[in-house]
DNA sequence: GTTAGCACTCTTTTTTGGTGAGTGCTAATA
DNA sequence: TATTAGCACTCACCAAAAAAGAGTGCTAAC
């Protein structure tokens, strides 16, 4: 059997109304709703139709039909008008750039959830070209030195390192240029042991120094098991019932909790390279706790590789017009943002 | 009407029971549960009193009795005997002294939420006798300047400032000496205006990097706004029915993802100082989306005034004897830990 | 002071019957 | 041949009724 036009109507308007109401839609109310001027007799033979060639399905004998997730496939794919929609706040809170990252991505996945009541993540932007662009130890302490470590992208991070022998500033500078001239613009896969072991016996007694350092400064290039996530409107998810019931809603919080979801989408990214929006529904996703749920994706890229995700997550039947056009204004905004400078 | 012992016993036995059914408790039950040797009727009598009283609350007509929140906390101030816990593997966790403290706090409370069966919260430490005890400018790039500020208790903060004029190596030194001169050792209130007017005066077409260095230094000095708060096991408040409907598991869940509560109970902090430990009993609690819940908390002290507060929350009916233990015997390790040094 | 006995209350569960939405099929129609 | 009217049938949903059970309060006896 083919797909037809007048098929492909009714599937639509089917789909429409049942992401309206969230109930089983049946052929008098699509007999109304389409301009077909067919009687819901006609109707039902197409639905049986779409029915056989698994477009929706029928809950039981005498309930309407519901789109199943091929159904759904095809209306994401084929019906679809996302037109980009305008995020109220949004667009101020962005101006205002907020100087700390965490607290503009803190700011997007909360305002995205009042926008469209659904669950939101947002993952920090994690670089995939690592490189070390910069080394700076100094002296808090006598028995304390700050390892400070930056990566291109301008991601930092800290080490306090105990030491037990004296340090004298003189000294501290040689680690310094030391550390700095032998590392910087390097790469993960740049440092080898060789290297490792040749700067530690330039540093002489303050070898111990230097190896935390540098432990410090591998994780920091290959950190990305515990990328920050935040998220927001968890409790979106009680809006619908098809969520709602309690084993349902526990292992999606929980999903939530432990920051899962993301992290399985971006294992097996396949993003789509021309809009950077992704759809999964239901079955689709890896995730066995999010089979009942749909989750759409946005990757933003804010420059140097600097690259994360953002996820919304509702049931089978959220809006997806919206929340697609919603993430493609969002996802342009920040790309936009930090690209200008 | 004066509480004698056999009313006591009976009021334990109630609670006992209570806490391990989740349902109301009959005379009967009491009648058999208890080494008193006394009829249901007799009990029957006892209970009358007791409601009287306002230890107990019949849900209604002939069912049996609930403990109300004053029951609870007769039972928790008098009754109990909170026999230090072990925890399974964190003896083991916290040897092994993982060495970022976020990844220390993340393990404790997901051990912690494991072993009780609750919903578990960890604030990061927060020291309150700020002091500045280091600054360090260093050049990024042509562009930027990364500014570290250390504070007693190695609390760290970095803050890339942008620089449209050029510093060179020199300037550079002389700006971190001025800046550790005049501020290390400073507490917040010691910073005043005319410091920092004298401080931008002496560092002359630099006084832009200064202000933005001294902004951070106040920023770090004063926050305690956006504590960092873990969180575990929010899930296992649906093994709970009478918090896992709908609409108060939404509250929860929300509660818990701002992260708000702890927060709340650190202001209003009356923290038993023999123990570190306090608990607040459904009613008792100033957030009104925890009513329907008990909460146990503990102040822990990592020494150079670095104090933090794990919570646990879970419904009226929770295991107060097991929660107490367990989070005294985790507070003493985690006090212990540190101080060892 | 304690207890046996009993009527009474109130929740919970099960049963029952009715209602309505929607279907599939057949036969008539354009 | 495609469409439609008509109709019997299915099944979830709801409400009312009935039955079961747990536990109480009270009275009278011990």
């Amino acid at each position: 059997m083919e797909m037809d036009e007048r098929k492909t109507k009714i599937l639509q308007a089917i789909i429409r109304n049942y992401l309206d109401t969230g109930e089983p839609v049946g052929s008098r109310t699509i007999s109304k709703d389409t301009d077909l001027n067919l009687s819901s007799a006609t109707i039902r033979n197409e639905m049986a139709d779409l029915e056989e060639m698994g477009y929706i399905i029928q809950p039981h004998t005498s309930a309407g039909r519901i789109p199943s997730d091929k159904g759904y496939r095809f209306y994401v794919d084929t019906l679809m008008e996302a037109k980009e929609q305008e995020v109220a706040d949004m667009k101020d809170m962005l101006l205002e750039r907020q100087d700390r990252l965490e607290d503009m991505l803190k700011s997007v996945v909360k305002v995205l959830a009042r926008d469209t009541q659904y669950a939101t993540m947002i993952t920090a932007p994690t670089t995939h070209l690592n490189k070390l662009k910069f080394i700076q130890l100094s002296r808090v302490d006598s028995e304390h030195v700050l390892a400070v470590v930056v990566i291109e992208g301008n991601m930092i991070r800290n080490r306090m390192i105990e030491v037990t022998e004296e340090i004298d500033d003189e000294t501290m500078l040689k680690l310094n240029m030391l550390l700095n001239t032998a590392l910087n613009g390097l790469a993960i896969e740049q440092i080898n042991l060789s290297m490792v072991a040749k700067l530690k016996q330039q540093a002489g007694i303050h070898s111990g120094v230097v190896g935390d350092v540098i432990d410090e400064v591998i994780e920091t290039l290959t950190e990305d098991k515990d990328l920050e996530v935040y998220t927001s409107g968890t409790n979106n998810i009680f809006k619908y019932p098809e969520l709602a019931d309690n084993e349902k809603a526990s292992k999606l919080i929980t999903a939530f909790e432990e920051k899962e979801l993301l992290g399985d989408i971006i294992q097996t990214n396949s993003s789509d390279e021309n809009t950077g929006i992704q759809v999964y529904i239901g079955g689709e996703n890896q995730n066995s706790n999010m089979q009942d749920c749909s989750v759409v994706t946005a990757t933003y890229d804010l420059g140097d590789g600097m690259k994360g995700t953002i996820g919304i997550v509702g049931p089978r039947r959220m809006d997806y017009d919206k929340v697609v056009g919603t993430l493609k204004s969002i996802k342009t905004k920040l790309d936009d943002l930090y690209r200008k400078e």
